[in-house]
DNA sequence: ATGAAAATATAGCCGCTGCTATAGTTTCTG
DNA sequence: CAGAAACTATAGCAGCGGCTATATTTTCAT
């Protein structure tokens, strides 16, 4: 028999859980904006990825080259970036669920600011449960 | 002249916070977690925290010499670990901070259990202003 | 009090995500 | 069209946070 101290469902787990998408969220803020880059410029490069996340163009280099891994992006050497049919999934996903985010936050009271700032860390950690509950609170709210 | 693509606060200052808060946040966990087993038990072993976190023993062995190295908890080799009052007070703020999460989550229709499970997440990247809105939302409503 | 069991520490491995320095390509310009 | 500038890739380093295997220490029972 277990012992089940503190809170209800099993703590290892939800730290288990938390973790898992914590080694998602990268993957998922560059595909975010690649897609981002691909509409604004017309393409994505190297050095334009670094730049907005604010990491060195090397660290920028080696996350593409897991993207192209995880079979989220194609690119050839000194070329663009672009993303695969997955990855262009997961960006349309991802920027969704970003934005429904900074609403539910603004919904709430927080500054648009930082809504905005808060909402490039939390937006990982919701799950499609909880992305439903904000939707429904929004439309309740204001539909 | 810097050319300000897309979301208005400076996107790589976004990304650079949340990879900041990222850095904290298992520091925080832990922290958390030591203070409810000493709580709860008396005392906080090597092996329950490695239980309760739901990794092996050595992680929470190299984790706990972090924690004493940033000055948040003590602890004698094969002893227990001990909370710093800089590490006390963290974990105060982090305790109360995780349930105005769980509770905002479900004030806005998330089930419990979900709430519970994406706020392990979540919580850290809370914000001071955030958490106020939170806070003032909630008493409007049910208070 | 001694030997077994439990708990902790140490060593050494891995992958990820940063970094700087440098080499190699492509692109632009005079 | 050649040299400079810009961009990209590669090499190599560091810390973190996982892991297993093993040594050490403490605790418990006989």
């Amino acid at each position: 028999m277990p012992e089940e101290h503190a809170g209800s469902p099993n703590e290892a787990d939800r730290f288990a859980r938390a973790r898992e998408k914590q080694s998602l969220a990268l993957l998922e803020d560059y595909v975010e904006l690649i897609g981002d880059l691909i509409a604004e410029t017309g393409e994505a490069r190297v050095a334009d990825i670094a730049n907005r996340m604010g990491v060195a163009q090397p660290t920028a280099t080696k996350t593409v080259a897991r993207l192209r891994r995880e079979g989220l992006a194609t690119s050839r050497p000194y070329r663009g970036v672009f993303l695969t049919d997955a990855g262009a999934a997961l960006a349309t996903r991802v920027r969704a669920r970003h934005h429904m985010v900074i609403e539910l936050l603004m919904a709430v009271g927080v500054p648009a600011a930082t809504a905005e700032f808060d909402a490039e860390g939390i937006e990982h950690h919701v799950s499609e449960t909880t992305l439903a509950a904000f939707e429904a609170f929004l439309k309740k709210r204001q539909g």
